[in-house]
DNA sequence: ATATTAAATAAGCGTATGCTTATGTATTGA
DNA sequence: TCAATACATAAGCATACGCTTATTTAATAT
């Protein structure tokens, strides 16, 4: 199931920094792994978790793989989340700017 | 961390099912267990999860506890999700008709 | 008061998760 | 060709997770 699978990767921090940092702007396995205190393969795994969740995706540029953020993953958790529209709080104005800015 | 909570608590299924199910309406710890093959030590533990991710929250009623949905964790759910609203699909349609659902 | 019912907590158990080190597989560059 | 680099996979380990049964706590009802 995909959807356990999305809130599955994202309930791990790791693997939300790296989502995150992805999300500012796609790069390399080992770019992504600068600063982490984490070991190579466990990088790999983590994003392996979130590649199955398709919130990310991965292109092979010859020695390298570049990950970038799948829109997807997001696209189901919106849909989730629509589910239980009535339950939202009443103030959702950043939201309608959001749908503003979307406007063409 | 709650953003964790959250994502961790609907990370597993029997929990996501218990969340829906209180999403239809209000009801007590009992009701919720109805038609759920596990026991009720288990829903409770369910429900303990879910309270720290303020997706669900708690009344006394006398002898039972009604449980409702917390929007809380929902809107933070919806504020995780705006930070990466670049990434969003180009069809949001159903999002804008939820919004003029809520206008006044 | 005391038996009954609703729900929470405690203890324990098997499995999943996240990590590590070691090794394997591609791909490039000297 | 072969050393180096980027990444993935394998194996193993400690801890977290979800579940169960047993017990406790809280509130009603007789």
């Amino acid at each position: 199931m995909i959807e356990n699978d999305i809130f599955r990767a994202l309930g791990d921090p790791t693997r939300r920094a790296l989502f995150e940092k992805l999300a500012g702007g796609s790069m390399n396995a080992s770019a992504l792994r600068e600063g982490m205190a984490i070991s190579q393969p466990a990088v790999s795994q983590h994003l392996a978790v979130l590649r199955g969740a398709r919130l990310v995706r991965e292109e092979r540029q010859g020695r390298f793989v570049r990950y970038e953020v799948d829109p997807e993953g997001l696209a189901q958790i919106a849909r989730w989340l629509q589910k239980y529209r009535s339950y939202w709080p009443a103030r959702v104005e950043a939201l309608k700017d959001l749908l503003k800015d979307m406007e063409p």
